[in-house]
DNA sequence: TATTGTTATACTCTATAACTATA
DNA sequence: TATAGTTATAGAGTATAACAATA
């Protein structure tokens, strides 16, 4: 467990964090819209839909997102202006709401992977294999701290 | 160097990346609001004003914070309407601008500083202190490289 | 009644572009 | 002319709260 006393070094570690997520999300951000004109965002969407058989409901995309289901409503809006998506209700069910990508969706996802992988090789340049797969499970404990912790304090 | 021959696995490194990053940050911003009623990118402007004399450009606290001069003006903007600081021409060279915290803004710190001890001992929970220093490290890498990314694409 | 999702509203933050002021 | 900073404007994203629709 880590323990750490003087409250600088806690401080310093706080801040690296959040300004090293920042520096590669708006790098990420900027270089997704200006090659693919898209935001990373919407990019992750299109991706969990298509690996998730097409179609999903805005409540499984705001838990994916890491957000409210109220967010999802507004951000499929702006895919739907986008032409990349719709929102349909389920007919069997109608509380249920099916959220699908169109063509022009899985093409602009298509596009957009090429850019992902290059921006992945940048941000991740100069760290080893080893290096990169332990980054990968501290990544998903910090992940899955900061859900529990939302949990907690909410 | 890491060397990634399957798409998928790119995908999902960086997708995991982003979420993570995001899950942390949202954690992060909505427990200080909630309890210090403070943004983080206040928190660390006010952070780095102390740890750096207590007065800074404009063009510094954006090298600082990944962003651009305009935006800090906004920014500051925002926190003088907090009444946590101001700023103020540098009269001896009136294209400079110095911005300074003010005694609610310190206090208001002071307050934060616990707030953000306990966002990083939950987010960090359960990562020994091997991995922390690791973690750091890598973190330092990714700013870095998003950094140079940057100005490359730009 | 509980759950799913939407709407209204306001605010933070960011980006682009054009601008002012100073040395 | 180059640099520092501001302003105007627009848009993405998020939070709160209230609401509608469905089972």
């Amino acid at each position: 467990m880590i323990e750490v006393n003087h409250e600088d070094t806690i401080l310093r570690t706080f801040i690296l964090f959040v300004q090293s997520a920042n520096a590669a999300l708006k790098y990420a951000d900027a270089t997704f819209f200006r090659r693919a004109k898209l935001s990373v965002i919407k990019f992750i969407v299109l991706q969990v839909l298509a690996t998730n058989g097409g179609s999903m409901k805005p409540s499984e995309l705001a838990e994916w997102t890491s957000t409210e289901r109220h967010n999802i409503t507004t951000l499929v809006d702006r895919m739907a202006q986008d032409e990349l998506g719709r929102a349909q209700r389920n007919e069997r069910d109608r509380r249920f709401v099916n959220i699908t990508p169109n063509d022009k969706g899985m093409k602009v996802l298509d596009q957009a992977k090429p850019v992902a992988r290059e921006i992945v090789n940048q941000v991740m340049s100069s760290i080893s294999e080893n290096d990169a797969l332990l980054l990968e499970k501290l990544l998903k404990v910090l992940k899955q701290n900061a859900h529990s912790g939302s949990s907690i304090y909410r």
